[in-house]
DNA sequence: CGCTTGCAACTTGTACACAAGTACTCTAGG
DNA sequence: CCTAGAGTACTTGTGTACAAGTTGCAAGCG
């Protein structure tokens, strides 16, 4: 084929060819367009985002790190299948680090910073309300980032960033497949967390964002109960073994 | 020159040539053999360990993405110079980490895993007392993580591990320029911590290790105060600008 | 019919040549 | 003496050929 569903994705042509890449195959992984367990050719890739091997690779190798993909020297690359055991560590891991956040930010926020925080919730009010999740998620992700510019921390976010994608994955899952994950509650707890802020009661804010972010904990066990397909190797594949008939499940 | 420092250190042939040149540059730039601020000529490096660029590049982008190096498109590569808020962003970080880790290990571990604690304590009290540092390293870095194991979060050192290395450059920094870090209390308070944990207080059980870790951070206006070259681009560097005459300072 | 063995077709790993772009230097002109 | 400009020597980014290794199949043998 001369074109493919990736590169239907987007003609994003910014940045390096290997970002432009890692982008490409980060998402369809991300949206299922490669799914779990299936093998990844990089000289497929290469015809299907149109640069050559070396920014493949080093895409592969980036998604590698990040442990969305794995390499097996001389035998191929696949998709990594979802894990419980990830999702539960990449939720505790988050858990840790926005809660000691919030405690901190607690601790050095000022009042002009908690007007700041208000406004922004009211544009994720805004967001749901007219139904735009992509925008609401996007508010969202600056709302987290905002908190550890507030504590100090701003780098922080690279390290949640680092095992949200494990999160992220389950939630990619949910698209197309049952109903709409409320979001109404979702905004209703900035709101909440904001207000405690503002007193500056560090304990309560620390636990507020807990439960905040545990409220995703019952997905994993959701999505492994209606495609469990999706998180074990394809039948036939046992561990790294027999990665070249495996076209796309 | 046909062989160099970086030659020196190990002739270590395992796993693949990435790899290798990986390990050897993250070393040398831990120890100090590349200065922080020192140009990396990848021409330079395929000569000093022997394989070609393309290893050489996937090991700079590796390092790249623990900012441990910084890559400059058709200007050029540098040592990451130490920063003292990258220091305060990482001790945050494993700080809140490995102080859920314990709190969760305190509600999880059982008697047999409370000997077997005691015992690891035991071999760093042997290693403090033969002056033998780099086993009681060994030794620290086991003991976090079986604790993390025990917490049923095994693969968290992973995200404690990519900050760690913002914290153990500044240690590398003492080597040798001032009187030897004293170890015991490290010891006595790995015991305290089993102690609490194996009484179950989980509360108790963070706030020792938030201390424990803490402990560290006197480190960072230490090393500022001794070295402080270390700390910026050299002089008549502004930013990424003039990366070509930079030998090693 | 079952097993072994060799080949063929794929995989990723490495080396190298070239392209694109930047910084320093030397020279010519004011 | 100072300044502007072109050239040269470097940098990293990319494409591509080849090397090393693994898998699956098929032919040949017992």
């Amino acid at each position: 084929m001369t074109f493919s569903a990736l590169s239907l994705v987007r003609a994003d042509d910014s940045g390096s060819a290997a970002e432009r890449a890692y982008k490409l195959i980060r998402q369809a992984i991300l949206d299922l367009t490669f799914l779990p367990g299936s093998a990844l050719s990089e000289t497929a890739l290469v015809e299907q985002i149109g640069v050559s091997r070396t920014p493949i690779r080093q895409a592969l190798q980036r998604l590698e790190h990040e442990q969305l993909v794995r390499i097996f020297p001389q035998r191929g690359t696949t998709v990594a299948p979802l894990d419980i055991a990830g999702f539960r560590e990449a939720l505790f891991t988050r858990v840790a680090l926005e809660a000691a956040v919030a405690a901190e930010a607690a601790r050095r926020i000022t009042p002009q910073q908690c007007k700041e925080l208000a406004l922004e919730v009211q544009a994720q009010e805004r967001a749901v309300a007219q139904g735009d999740d992509d925008a609401f998620f996007r508010l969202n992700e600056v709302f987290h980032r905002r908190l550890m510019a507030i504590a100090g921390v701003p780098n922080v976010w690279s390290a949640v960033d680092a095992v949200k994608v494990h999160l992220d994955r389950f939630r990619a899952g949910h698209l197309g497949l049952n109903e709409r994950y409320p979001l109404e509650p979702v905004v209703e707890e900035h709101a909440a967390l904001v207000e405690t802020l503002s007193r500056g009661d560090g304990s309560a804010a620390a636990g507020q964002m807990r439960a905040h972010i545990e409220k995703v904990a019952p997905r994993a066990e959701l999505l492994h109960a209606q495609r469990p397909e999706l998180f074990s190797w394809p039948p036939g594949l046992i561990g790294p073994a027999r990665l070249r008939s495996l076209p796309n499940r």
